[in-house]
DNA sequence: GTATTTGTGGATACAGCGTACGGCAGCGAG
DNA sequence: CTCGCTGCCGTACGCTGTATCCACAAATAC
């Protein structure tokens, strides 16, 4: 078989999806494509363009979705696909936001996402478009960065309600009983299970509307 | 000297302050306090939860701020230094999200940044406090991740004009030259640099008045 | 005072990592 | 046929986190 960069990032991606990015080694790529280690340096640099690789590869997926009619429709439908990609892709939302995004795809989100925000009213100059931009990027990173954190501690700790008190519950449990952090045992233990979709979904809305001034209904 | 979790945390800042988590190593921290590399391990179980201590040291700077006037003060107090941290340990914000904030300072912020939200005369429930607690917390991780990856590679490739373009423009400029970066390339190049910390507390305000409801001026 | 137990600090060892580098095979030139 | 070069490949190095074992000191039992 023979190798390629985008075979050596599929590879290293499925990898990744599978053990974690702390589980993902050129060694267990290389046996992967059944090769050894150092095949792989003719194709790339170092480990950390490779990862670049990967990044733009998801990237890829998001591009596709900045299709919408309108302005405010294409930056949801990236800002959504952002987050299904990370929930896809876990290791993805490890290095949002984590170093600069130049691949020829993530260049084309970031297009599309600025050029949108360019066309809403409320932006009138450059500096108006830079700090919406930022603004919305750093919400969608952070919580995408979130859910992904989350998820995986329900994941570790199990599910249900009872397996959670048992796991995490000796730690925090103690810690919520000693009364000092009343507010956070509310939503700990009364707080409902909300669906993680729609309160991105909520949460993105209010905010891209607060930034770029539509008045809330 | 004897050993205590507290020297060897602050001993593990210092070096990751200096030298980024990439450059932290159980054997420099030993090192610098004169010991075997074995001695840490009877102070703390692995170099995961030695993190976890270093995180909730910075948390308990970050915790002093919550001591606003009115919970708006508050919850901007807590997020400017939650960013101040961050710039002072750049490592901060790699860690930023990505893993459930559990220690005792940590949840005291946690506790600060629910309860000054939940006087905000929007939130009605439990959920809209989950909700508005979850956005604004999102916001603020991204906007520190991006910030301090911005200065990462700012740092890198020399603050100045000349360098950046010289450093970092034989690719990014090829690619704002294909001319299908547009509004990127508009940004990159027409961008003025605005004030890192203005644009933060502009962006903050005007997602933190989104989610809570208050009328733009 | 001696013998035995206990505990503590240190060194060594192991499996795995990213990657530098030396050697070897094949091939074109003379 | 021989020489030199070019590209491929495995080995090896320095580093990581951490398990295990060992020597020695202190303390207890007789």
């Amino acid at each position: 078989m023979q190798l390629s960069r985008d075979k050596i990032a599929a590879t290293a991606i499925g990898l990744a999806d599978a053990h974690g990015l702390d589980g993902l080694s050129l060694r267990k790529i290389a046996k992967d494509l059944g090769v050894g280690p150092m095949r792989l340096y003719d194709y790339v640099i170092n480990k950390s363009e490779l990862l670049d690789l990967m990044v733009d590869v998801v990237y890829a997926r998001i591009a596709e979705a900045g299709q919408g009619s309108g302005w405010r429709d294409r930056v949801l439908a990236i800002a959504h696909a952002t987050r299904e990609a990370a929930l896809d892709h876990e290791w993805f939302s490890d290095v949002l936001g984590g170093r600069p995004h130049l691949g020829p795809h993530a260049l084309a989100v970031g297009e599309a996402t600025a050029s949108a925000l360019d066309a809403s009213p409320a932006v009138r100059n450059i500096d108006d478009l830079q700090r919406v931009v930022g603004a919305l990027n750093a919400f969608v990173i952070g919580a995408v960065r979130r859910e992904v954190t989350e998820r995986r501690t329900a994941r570790s700790t199990g599910t249900d309600e009872a397996a959670f008190q048992a796991r995490l519950g000796p730690y925090l449990r103690r810690m919520l009983n000693t009364g000092r952090y009343p507010t956070v045992a509310r939503l700990v233990i009364d707080g409902a299970h909300l669906d993680a979709r729609e309160t991105f979904h909520h949460n993105l809305t209010t905010i891209l509307d607060g930034i770029t001034g539509r008045r809330p209904t």
